[in-house]
DNA sequence: AAAATATGTCAGTCATGTTGACATATAATA
DNA sequence: TATTATATGTCAACATGACTGACATATTTT
């Protein structure tokens, strides 16, 4: 592909937009479907691999802040969260500086999970970057970068990654 | 980036696996998320949308090959199918070699509601896409195909995109 | 002392996926 | 021709993970 193809032309416009649109749909849908049969084992779904991971990337982070991140509702992280806090996969720590926050953190157990249900996931990225190679790769990042809303990449990409 | 990322460096692997993961998982997000307003208007979901998507990507699809497209249940689908089927957002054919097929197309108005829902997401991917260049876009398109099962890219890439 | 914030919980709803069972029309095969 | 297989559609029940709205408690800020 060369460059004349961002030169404002609608036809590779509509190119660009329905061949990624239809590769993002099925890797995303074939990347995220890995975990689901250890998930199975614990009685967990996509949601508690969503909180664990994010909570494994962000020790310490209070509830507000994953709520931020994750974009979800109170409401709809409660369910998952208290079963996680429950079962002990997640430890809470009442906040020093401010006592009404929750900081959350894996234990041990949660680390474990979290190792099991990463595997096959990490397998398929590594290979799939590697065998792109590592300008395929540094590509990716920079066009799913821009796809996030800049409003969100407060709450985010801060986080972990500038 | 530099090519010593990839010498089997369990680090490097852990930060290609991590950051992947975490970009590919809020792009995704927030574009999935932008048609929701539009189709609210028309009283549909993110499976409505899917189904048009792909009629229109694959027209005079069966229902057979919808089904193995998007990887879902007949009964699924056929919540959402017969909602589109009955407002005529897509017109269904008797197969003329095989009477049992139901070839699925979308009808001017169908065309009508894709192009409104498209119309963010467009904006949203193709500005990504050139802000980032166009190596940056072919990586993208790398990685994202790497990323899907072979298994799947019988039923999926083999029909538009090679 | 009053207001704002962080968290948690109860109750109900919705969208979209799943299984299992069964019916009908048509095509392919023995 | 009779039987079997295939393509489609539909009924019912259930699971997951979102949502809204209301309300309670502890703690911090004003």
């Amino acid at each position: 592909m060369t460059d004349i193809f961002f030169d404002n032309h609608n036809l590779n416009d509509e190119k660009v937009f329905l061949k990624s649109t239809e590769l993002l749909y099925f890797a995303y849908r074939d990347y995220i479907a890995w975990p689901d049969e250890v998930l199975k084992k614990y009685n967990f779904g996509r949601a508690h691999h969503r909180v664990i991971f994010f909570v494994n990337q962000n020790p310490g982070i209070s509830v507000a802040e994953l709520l931020a991140l994750l974009n979800i509702t109170k409401q709809s992280l409660s369910r998952v969260l208290s079963t996680l806090l429950d079962k002990r996969f997640i430890s809470q720590k009442i906040g020093t500086r401010d006592r009404r926050k929750r900081l959350l953190n894996l234990t041990a157990k949660g680390e474990k999970l979290l190792f099991d249900v990463s595997e096959c996931q990490k397998l398929q990225m590594v290979k799939a970057c590697s065998e792109a190679g590592s300008v395929a790769t540094e590509g990716f990042w920079k066009v799913l970068s821009k796809l996030i809303n800049e409003k969100n990449k407060k709450d985010t990409i801060n986080l972990t990654y500038k």
